[in-house]
RNA sequence: GCUGAGGUGCCGGAGCGGUCAAUCGGAGCAGACUGUAAAUCUGCCGCCCGACAGGGCUACGUAGGUUCAAAUCCUACCCUCAGCA
């Protein structure tokens, strides 16, 4: 990999620049669309060139539940078996200890018993304990037929080099919110033994003749906690991966603890490493985000909210329209039924350009899968465009006017 | 015309003397969702008053009746559906 930052904001840490990877180069900042198995859900790779998505977001866990990391390889790769030759970014698995943790259920770190709390209880939870966490790594019970699997650190660097990922995530545990000190330190250091561990199978891995150039990100980890942030943020940084990434971000603390994890951590990141950010976010985050040096960020969002009957839309589109929460269009409301205006009247996309209100209204509401389809593909290049625009302010040194265009405020 | 089954809230469909304004679906109305166990989940869903607790009213084809008490029992009528003529 070769990272070069290009222009830099006077005003803030914003930056633009260019990720050189085998299969092309992306240009950042960037937002990085989820497509856990091997597909953006609802989206063709054609639909994501059209949109000019450079990059996404796949899945160990779940590719090497199914159809299998083995399977995936001997085919040729993820590239080859998806029809993607873009860049791709692997998760590692790492989310799963905690989102598979999640709930009502108690976390072990050796003999120690921690108490977590997650406010939500979801329907699908079985009430059964689907993750045990061990120095080695995680048991997980397989959420599709309950059969049990280990994840580790080496497996899952494994795993992503079978997969042919250009970026991978070292292996980490993801602490749910909120986590005492005292966990959160455990849980971190951790994360820095299985982070060292990554580094240690990936270079022996990358010296096999099939691999292709691969790179690896380490995770910081270390909850809202200053000084665990910052401890953190040194010694992921000291293991010379090629980027580096955030984590354990946005799973339920308020969005100004998480805009202070950036800040906690700045300081410390070698400039010349790419920054992802993982599972963020929403518009306004997308701006504290780039402004506090965020290069990368994945996030489910747009295609989740496609499927949820939720639009993504500009800050003076939700004004004007008062949905009840800012840039989101809730497009099966009675209000969209004759409207035949478009999602958002500043989008270019195919869908804001040939499509009413009305329409899509329809769609949703008969339940027709070409709603979920245009939705997602509204949505994707809304955030994609968005970035876009957010590279060319920089450029043109007017990020922070654009910041305040978008700004969610009056 | 005879025989049998049945008529319940926007729809489907439970309930078969009190705990029924009525289980459960669907539709409808709104909300949530941040490294995807998610095309998922949550709330509301007869009318009126109340911020809430709660209170009042009208309701289970229609009209009577029995009972302290009826969607539930009885009588008549009306209407559907199935089989036979």
């Amino acid at each position: 990999m070769k990272f070069k930052v290009i222009k830099k904001d006077r005003q803030t840490k914003a930056r633009v620049g260019k990720i050189a990877l085998a299969h092309g180069t992306i240009e950042t900042p960037s937002f990085v669309p989820v497509g856990t198995q091997a597909t953006v859900k609802a989206l063709s790779p054609r639909d994501l060139h059209e949109i000019g998505v450079q990059v996404f977001f796949a899945n160990t866990y779940h590719l090497y539940l199914r159809p299998g990391a083995d399977l995936i390889a001997k085919i040729g790769g993820i590239h080859k078996f998806m029809n993607w030759d873009n860049p791709i970014m692997t998760d590692s698995g790492g989310f799963q200890v905690f989102s598979l943790g999640l709930g009502k259920y108690k976390f072990k770190i050796g003999d120690e018993k921690t108490k977590v709390f997650f406010g939500q209880e979801r329907k699908g939870i079985t009430g059964e304990k689907l993750v045990e966490i061990s120095e080695d790594g995680v048991e997980f019970k397989s959420h599709l037929d309950g059969s049990k699997h280990i994840l580790n650190p080496e497996k899952s660097i494994e795993i992503q080099h079978k997969l042919g990922s250009d970026i991978m995530m070292s292996f980490d545990d993801c602490t749910p919110y909120p986590c005492s000190h005292e966990y959160a330190k455990l849980s971190m250091e951790r994360t820095h033994r299985w982070a060292t561990r990554c580094v240690r199978i990936h270079r022996k891995l990358k010296n096999k003749p099939h691999n292709l150039s691969q790179n690896l990100y380490g995770v910081i980890q270390g909850s809202i906690y200053e000084d665990l942030r910052i401890k953190s943020a040194q010694f992921i940084d000291s293991l010379n991966t090629s980027g580096i990434a955030i984590g354990g971000v946005s799973v339920g603390e308020s969005k100004k603890e998480m805009y202070q994890v950036l800040d906690f951590v700045n300081p410390y990141l070698s400039e010349d490493k790419p920054r992802h950010l993982l599972g963020v976010g929403e518009i306004d985050d997308v701006f504290a985000a780039v402004e506090r040096g965020i290069d990368t960020m994945d996030c489910v969002i747009p295609t989740r909210w496609a499927r949820n009957e939720t639009l993504i839309v500009s800050p003076e589109t939700s004004r004007k329209e008062q949905t009840k929460t800012p840039c989101r269009l809730s497009i099966k409301n009675n209000k969209y039924i004759e409207d035949t205006g478009p999602i958002d009247q500043n989008c270019d996309c195919y869908v804001c350009k040939n499509y009413t209100r009305a329409y899509l209204n329809h769609l949703y509401r008969s339940g027709e899968i070409l709603g979920i389809y245009l939705g997602t593909f509204h949505n994707v290049y809304f955030m994609t465009e968005l970035f876009r625009k957010i590279r060319e302010s920089i450029l043109e040194g007017k990020f922070i006017k654009l910041k305040k265009k978008w700004s969610l405020q009056d």
